[in-house]
This record gives C-alpha cells, structure tokens and sequence, in this order.
DNA sequence: CCAGTATGATTGACACATCAAACACAGGAG
DNA sequence: CTCCTGTGTTTGATGTGTCAATCATACTGG
C-alpha cells in the first residue's frame, strides 16, 4: 500500500524557490529604500510604528515585543540600539519595577513622521504597482492560507 | 489635475503586511527546521546544492556567488563558516591565480545527501500542502510579476 | 516573614548580512 | 621590465537575529 506523496514535484519545487526568493528579494530592496530615505531599518520602523500608535508613545516592553511579534530578546538588543541612537528611551515601569517602560523619544517621533510617507509609497511602487487587484487579492489569500496552516502545525 | 494616488489604500496595506509578515515567519519555520534536521542553515543548503550540482564538486568561487545570488563579500564570509566546518575547502585557482575554487568536502556531500529529504517534505509540509493547487499556481504567478516589476524599475 | 518559584527583561556568544576598504595577482602600455 | 589599472577575493566594522543563561523583582505557600 503505497504512502501518501511526500516531496513535492517539479512544479511545485519551482513554484516555492521563485515565491520565497522572490518575496526575499523584495524584501531586500524594500529595506535598502527605507535605509537610504530614511536611515532606518524594518526594524526601527516596527518599533516606532507600535510606539506611535500607543497613544502617549510609551509601552511596556513585553507589549511592544508582543505587538511587533518579535522575541523579547531580540527587541532588547534592538532597543539598546536604538537607544544609542535617541530614539527611544527606557524607564522602569511604575506598576511593576521588574518592567521596563519604553518611550518614543522626539528624534523617534520626527524619525518616525518623515518615513511613513516614503516607505508607504515603496509599498505601493514595488508591491502594490507590481500586482493586479486580482492578484493583491490573491495573495492576501495565500498568506492567509500560509499563516493558518503553520499555526495549526503548531511549533512542529 | 491630480496626480495619480501614491499611496496604497487600507486593504492593499494590509495585504501587504499580511503577505510580508507570512513569508517571513514561513522562512523562519523552515530555516529552523532544516537547522534541527540537519545541522545546516538556508545559506549552507544552497551553497552545497549550487556546488553539488557542478559535477566535480568544486566551482570558481565568483561563479558560486552568480550561482547561489550572493554578493561576494557575503560568500566569502560564509564559505569561511562553512570551511571551518569542513563542509568545503578552497584552494587557489590553477587558471588564474587570483581566483579561489570551492571544493565540496566529503562531509559537505554527506550533509548535502542526508538534508535534500528532510528539506523536501519541509517544503511539501509547510508550503505546498498549505496551498490548494491554484493557489501554488497563483504564488508563483504573483512572485513572477513581482520579480518582474523589480527587475524593471532597476536598482532605484 | 521567608524560602522557592515565576515573570519581565537583559546579557553574552555566536551565526548571518552589508558596506567599504584592502589585498593579490593579471595583463597591457611604455 | 615596470608601472598602472582592472578584476577576483578577502577582511573589518557594524547591524541584525537566535539561543541559552542570567539578573532582578514580584508573588505564593507554609
């Protein structure tokens, strides 16, 4: 009795090395952009777009990693250095003195407001433009697809 | 006269971040899986899938990087990882002796023979069986017109 | 009150990526 | 032969990401 297919056929091996070069390609040349207009990293930029969009531009560390979707240890060693760089500052947390509490900084905030128009206009240029409605349709879908079944794997 | 909308619209953006943020967990899940498999990280895989599909197993090192889609300087850092490793050796170019040749090392095979499976069913299991058949076919349409459009606006 | 444990965050070590500078040899003009 | 320039590759500096270990404070059961 034969077992189900297991490795995927030419097509489809061709499919996933254009989708996955392709989309790292893109986001290559999408952070190259950001850099040069605006000296800040994909990564900055999460950061300060959460910060931003906590009102007061202050938030828990533990929030701002859960909100960016990164580990706590790798915001940590982003903040520090971005902390370097005055954007952001750290303060202890009133509530709870183990927390820190992570504020947006006036360089951070200007930062922030002169690169939003920039990188949303290289969205549209490079992903947007790039597309048929049809096709940013479609891949909203795939990504759905792609995001629903990795979560049902779970973490393996 | 109104210049044409710059900027994407709320469902395009969110496309955008749903897309960008998939692709990116999904080579994260797939890089650590390979990495508990195997042993070897995306870059080692393709370094040894580019070389082991040279027949004798060695290649100029400038025509690896044409190969594989590195910079030099990336190649260089990470053949010097992989050397260390024993996975590869290099050795100065009979030819031209500016130039390195990369040979793939015994253990270099041996990794590369006992990882193409493993990897595979990764790719089948986390990609392909996430994905109806249109929708496989649809990825790699849009990751074409992508590359396209990338590829037409230049490096700027 | 006071162990013991849980939780929030940081640190250190290392792999990986990019840029600019350096190095080493090749090949041609004089 | 010698300088000059170009090409192939490496190196160093710095930023980024992951893992495991650590640190400090909070909380809880006795």
């Amino acid at each position: 009795m034969p077992r189900p297919r297991q490795l995927p056929d030419r097509a489809e091996l061709r499919a996933w090395r254009d989708f996955i070069e392709t989309t790292e390609a893109l986001r290559t040349v999408l952070a190259g952009r950001l850099q040069s207009d605006t000296g800040l990293s994909p990564g900055d930029y999460a950061v300060l777009l959460a910060l931003s969009e906590a009102g007061p531009g202050r938030m828990r560390s533990s929030e701002l990693a859960a909100q960016v979707g990164w580990e706590r240890s790798r915001l940590s060693h982003h903040l520090g250095r971005m902390e370097r760089r005055h954007l952001i500052r750290r303060e202890k947390a009133a509530a709870d003195s183990r927390g820190a509490e992570i504020i947006l900084a006036p360089a951070g905030w200007t930062a922030f407001r002169e690169a939003t128009a920039p990188h949303l206009r290289a969205v549209r240029e490079l992903f947007v433009d790039a597309l048929t409605p049809a096709q940013v349709e479609a891949a909203a879908d795939i990504a759905a697809a792609l995001r629903e079944h990795l979560e049902r794997l779970g973490h393996r």
